[in-house]
DNA sequence: AGCCAGGACTGAG
DNA sequence: CTCAGTCATGGC
């Protein structure tokens, strides 16, 4: 069995089912505006940015693109780089109203990923993360967390080119949209809640000797 | 007090 | 195409 398999049956026998993306009202637009605000960004940044737009009432691409730039960079201002995600989530809320339809019919996942791609302050990551959870297409998300456990648990090389290292986890993998999604969600609990953590004992034993 | 976090864009060479 | 500089907040 090869390495990123079982790295991932390890993972899911210790930490179980993650129940990704993270999201606190189940909109597809929450887990976009996640997506962006997250951006070289702690997490916890990005909570109270999302609450702030909650309370607010801004949590779709209608009201956002309603939104002024000054108000709506007030409200995002705890995720950081607040005048760049402004813009890009405006440019995102307008991408959304043309083409959110068109997102949840088509299978061509590259074709789709592609399009993302030209939207302003959407890279790969951030492509392939909407893409995965919130239209639940069958594509692999590459991030720092990845890059890391790739590295140092499967001993390849981690500054390998986002496309170069998304193709090995998914020529590894079957192309399962449940399996990409739970596989990144336990990549993250590991590194948030293990590496970090002084006692990862259990764990880290079991995953040490994978490659060998 | 600095370093870093679930990146992406831009301009230079 | 590679690479440094830039963007900004909050937690440790």
């Amino acid at each position: 069995m090869n390495p990123i398999r079982k790295l991932f049956d390890i993972l899911f026998d210790y930490y179980g089912p993650q129940k990704w993306w993270p999201c606190q009202t189940g909109l597809r637009w929450e887990i976009i505006t996640g997506a962006i605000l997250t951006q070289n960004t702690a997490w916890t940044n990005v909570e109270k940015a999302i609450g702030n737009l909650l309370v607010a009432d801004v949590m779709s691409p209608e009201s956002v693109l309603a939104t002024p730039d000054e108000q709506l960079q007030e409200l995002i201002r705890p995720a950081g780089f607040f005048t760049q995600k402004c813009a890009y989530l405006k440019a995102m809320a307008a991408f959304m109203l043309e083409r959110e339809v068109a997102f949840e019919q088509s299978t061509d996942v590259w074709a789709l990923r592609r399009e993302m791609l030209a939207v302003k302050g959407v890279g790969r990551e951030t492509a392939d993360s909407i893409l995965l959870y919130a239209f639940n297409k069958p594509i692999f998300v590459i991030d720092a967390y990845t890059r890391r456990i790739a590295e140092r648990h499967l001993h390849l090389d981690g500054t390998l080119h986002y496309d170069t290292l998304q193709k090995f986890f998914m020529d590894a993998l079957l192309p399962d949209v449940a399996i990409f999604n739970e596989y990144h969600a336990l990549i993250v609990a590991f590194c948030k809640e293990s590496c970090h953590k002084s006692g990862c004992g259990e764990i880290c034993s079991k995953i040490s000797d994978i490659a060998i």
